[in-house]
DNA sequence: CTAACTAACATACAGGCTGTATGTATGCAA
DNA sequence: TTGCATACATACAGCCTGTATGTTAGTTAG
């Protein structure tokens, strides 16, 4: 019975546990928060021990970070894909909202994504976090839809992150358990009414 | 040089300690936030040690909880105050932004109700305190202000929620260094595009 | 090919924090 | 005034975070 010998290079090495560190460090914020987590329950479960997450994260709240930004990338993909539809700027917005409250539904997205990211971050670092992985997208879908020329910058930047807030809270309340169509009705007379019917 | 003998009864003697911790919690909740903030530098704050912390509150979460309770009551009476004006249904919802935005510009509320109140107590026991301090009220103003019969309960429940987080996250931007203004007038047009123009 | 260096971890340690258990003094009630 | 309960203070145990140090394996210079 001879051992095979992994023989992995450092590159390999440094990526699979990177991988592994933050594949249980999601499951245990989401299942338990990021408070109640802790750094031995997480290299338990990945099978390392917390010398290989400090060496790859500098700390706890970066190991955090990390996590969120993994994960808002893929909500961010996920809109993406669903953006070929080509129907009127209005439908593209309800379309793009349908997707990002599937998106959400992945559980323990609005956790990390919405609770406990804005609380242990800050709301500048999650701002920047989800603006790197295409927050402009719902800032332009609501120029294309509205009449043009009624808002001036500041009111349309100010009109599309209300709106982001009231797509957030939705999948809130939907997470929470709540009846998703009355939801997504609210935003369609939400997005109506802004653009003038 | 006689000392004064306080001579307090217990419940005096509550009373004011019970204040003094709630006082000094909210100040570093405030500063710190709640992660950072430590029973013992409550404690020395408020001139007392953590048996007397201990002794008033089950635990840490539960002296957050009592600080949330008596912030979102000062919350509540001052919008209940600003409710005097008797204009139309849609006046009355601006005004009552508008009071919302003015009671929540005391800093480190923001911090406190709106980013570690759901982190750390979660989303129901936040949604309970603050429907427990009138939570009613933008619902029925809601209701009032749009025109009848077109939406049934669940959707006008839905439509009060989501406006109610566009209300947060306008405070949450203003708090965060954002002019009033904009999201004033954001908060206007929602409104405005909701009830009919 | 090998010696030196470095990256990728594991182990050990120091400080701090939370919650509880225990001790003490003062108000209160019989 | 005697006994009990309330309002604290003090002491302790366990856990967690971040750092310092040790060890093994991969990489590179000569």
């Amino acid at each position: 019975m001879q051992q095979e010998k992994p023989r992995r290079s450092n590159r390999e090495r440094s990526d699979t546990t990177r991988a592994a560190i933050l594949d249980a460090a999601r499951d245990l914020f989401i299942a338990k928060g990021y408070a109640d987590t802790a750094t031995p329950d997480i290299v338990a479960a990945a099978g390392l021990t917390r010398g290989a997450l400090y060496h790859h994260f500098e700390d706890k709240k970066a190991l955090f970070r990390a996590v969120l930004e993994r994960e808002a990338g893929h909500v961010a993909a996920a809109i993406e894909l669903s953006d070929r539809g080509q129907g009127s700027p209005r439908d593209a917005l309800l379309t793009g909202a349908s997707a990002y409250f599937d998106a959400m539904s992945i559980p323990g997205r609005v956790r990390l994504l919405l609770l406990d990211g804005p609380a242990v971050l800050g709301v500048a670092e999650i701002a920047a976090i989800d603006a790197a992985h295409g927050g402009r997208t719902l800032r332009e879908g609501l120029a294309a839809a509205m009449p043009p020329g009624r808002l001036d910058g500041a009111g349309l930047t100010a009109t599309a992150v209300l709106l982001s807030a009231a797509f957030d809270r939705a999948v809130l309340e939907i997470d929470a358990g709540a009846a998703r169509d009355p939801y997504l009705g609210a935003i369609g007379r939400l997005i109506d009414g802004l653009t003038g019917r």
